[in-house]
RNA sequence: GCCCCUGUAGCUCAGUGGACAGAGCAGCGGACUUCUAAUCCGAAGGCCGGAGGUUCGAAUCCUCCCGGGGGCGCCA
């Protein structure tokens, strides 16, 4: 992309000012290029002279000066100016630029091409909420961020695989059993509780009736007697049906569901996990619990493993699924995506990553603070606990999938937001996401008249692409590849709407300004060929988020 | 008590070492005989929670304090 070649070409600069004898021999700090706030400052700035003022033992605008005599020739760049306190500011050539244009038409739906993973198998593991409920806005948020972290990351050279994982194993799932039999029994008129700590929402009702319509009484026993296992089974099985759905409604398809309970089969991973931390000597018993000596690896505490009725932990199985991740399935990299309320839980799974023969620091946790629903401005609990939860599906229905996931992914992983039911379901005209699809719609609308008028980009001379809106939605074209990378190094999907508003701002902008089919044919075709490139860049950064591309609205 | 996140315009949030701090929404004033007005243009709105410090330069880094959220040996 184009800001690596310039940052090279200051890099030079820096190297032959120095061989040269301008500047004095000293290692320099590597040269980062900004965009300035002003246009006044060009396209580029180069704060090094700024930098390393101290080093050179010079006054930072004599260093720029010497930079800048140094600066090699490059056909994007038409100008190189020093500027007070220091700054290098680079200037792109308009022609240069509006051939871009013709670049991004040419390359197509692959544009922006680029290879910032190298192949590396990458795993993306998000939302991952317990089986005994439907998932919440919460869980929105994180599948929104993982679908989108996964979609820039396979987008930019990596091999992805997302995943799900059900947890379907733990003590809740026996909870959740319980509370469905209870519910089963109310159906043919036992007078069965739910039990305490169980799970009151209306949906175990309904989950309920679901395997009483297919089974009828079939797993009905004695009174007094506890379930058939069998009967859980069925009730997680069909929650995890409702949860794909769910997911699938608003757009989001994984492409493995990993149950929690197959680490646990005889001689498999969790075993293989437990035996390997105590040949390591990592395995302490106490209090009739089995604890993983974490405090020996720098973590602050030790943690407990199996408790002491003999049930493991979930964190135990956690250790055995990375394992299985990381050494069985060989992911170089792994990304999980959790709510903040998972926070003390990443420490202690990288030691236990790196005491099971792995790289804890391969595995990047993404934490996304908790989502807090409104509805007219009154908090609403989240809690599958209790009796009143809102839905994830609910509110998909409510504003849309689209407009549900450019919301979740608008503010950055690490601030709270909040989710106001009624203010997204008023935002109808005035919701960001339209102002969005429809530079997208305004586009094709274009397109199809001027191919009504048999007219179109073939055989367009981009030089005539010299209009004040024309340069400016180009420069903003060229931003694409460089969000993407910051998406993918700063784990920061949130990048991405914000980048899309300033293009179809940008685009709005010259739309206004600037008619594409007039009487010039010349200038139309150009401004067709700009169309086509804005088309590409909308529909890509759209499509990463998960969000549709209108053809009308 | 300790750890993590967070505090920026009326509201929701970007910006996390650069040059005069940004956007959307709300509110105010304009622009449709012209490819879609779900649009555009303009004005207004800020001791960047507070106080010290580091730096040529701090919303950004460090220390302390205040407010909000989350977490802290047998929940997940």
């Amino acid at each position: 992309m184009i800001r690596d070649e310039l940052r090279e070409l200051v890099q030079q600069a820096l190297a032959a000012a120095q061989d040269a004898g301008d500047l004095p021999a000293f290692a320099a700090p590597d040269v980062t290029l900004e965009h300035p706030q002003r246009i006044e400052h060009g396209d580029f700035a180069a704060n090094l002279p700024l930098r390393i003022q101290g080093m050179a033992r010079m006054k930072a605008l004599d260093v720029a000066e010497a930079l800048r005599a140094r600066v090699p020739a490059h056909p994007a760049v038409t100008e190189v100016r020093v500027a007070p306190p220091g700054f290098l500011n680079l200037y792109l050539d308009p022609g240069w630029v509006a051939d871009q244009a013709r670049a991004i038409a040419g390359t197509g739906e692959a544009w922006p091409p680029l290879d910032i993973g190298g192949g590396t198998k990458t795993q993306v593991e998000y939302v991952s909420a317990n089986p005994t409920g439907p998932i919440h806005v919460g869980n929105g948020r994180g599948a929104a961020i993982g679908s989108t972290l996964a979609n820039v990351l396979r987008a930019t050279g990596h091999e992805v695989q997302e995943e799900y994982y059900i947890n379907d194993a733990g003590s809740q799932v026996g909870v959740f059993a319980r509370t469905l039999y209870a519910r089963y029994e109310q159906l043919f008129g036992r007078d069965a509780e739910i039990p305490e700590n169980g799970y009151p929402g209306e949906y175990m009702r309904d989950i309920a009736a679901r395997i009483r319509d297919e089974h009828g009484d079939g797993f009905l026993r004695p009174e007094g007697e506890p379930p058939d296992p069998q009967l859980g089974d069925e009730g997680i099985r069909l929650m995890v049906e409702q949860i794909r759905e769910d997911l699938a409604a608003m757009g989001v398809e994984y492409d493995r569901w990993f149950e929690e309970r197959s680490l646990q089969r005889e001689g498999g991973p969790y075993d293989h996990v437990l035996a390997l931390l105590r040949e390591q000597g990592h395995i302490v018993e106490r209090e009739g619990a089995v604890w993983f000596a974490s405090s020996q690896l720098g973590e602050s505490k030790d943690n407990v493993l199996i408790r002491s009725d003999g049930v493991p932990t979930y964190f135990a199985t956690d250790i055995a699924y990375h394992y299985d991740k990381f050494i069985l399935r060989g992911f170089d990299r792994v990304i999980d995506v959790w709510g903040a309320d998972h926070q003390g839980h990443v420490s202690r799974v990288k030691a236990g990553i790196t005491a099971t023969g792995g790289d804890g620091d391969a595995l990047d946790v993404l934490l996304y603070q908790l989502v807090t629903l409104k509805r007219s401005g009154a908090v609403v609990p989240l809690s599958k606990r209790a009796g009143e939860i809102v839905t994830l599906r609910e509110v998909v229905d409510e504003v849309g999938r689209d407009a549900a996931r450019f919301f979740f992914l608008l503010s950055s992983a690490g601030s709270a937001m909040d989710f106001d039911l009624e203010l997204a379901k008023r935002e109808t005209d005035e919701n960001p996401v339209y102002y969005v699809q429809y530079a997208h719609a305004r586009i094709a609308g274009v397109l199809r008249n001027a191919d009504e008028q048999g007219l179109s980009a073939e055989g367009a001379d981009p030089s005539l692409l010299t209009h004040e809106a024309e340069q400016a939605l180009i420069r903003k074209l060229l931003l694409l590849p460089e969000v993407l990378e910051e998406v993918v190094e700063e784990l920061a999907p949130h990048r991405l709407p914000h980048y899309a508003q300033e293009l179809a701002q940008s685009f709005h902008v010259f739309y206004t300004q600037c008619r594409v089919l007039g009487d010039d044919e010349a200038l139309s075709r150009a401004r067709l060929l700009l169309l086509e490139a804005t088309r590409i860049a909308l529909a890509r950064t759209l499509g990463l988020m998960g969000i549709s591309a209108p053809e009308r609205m």
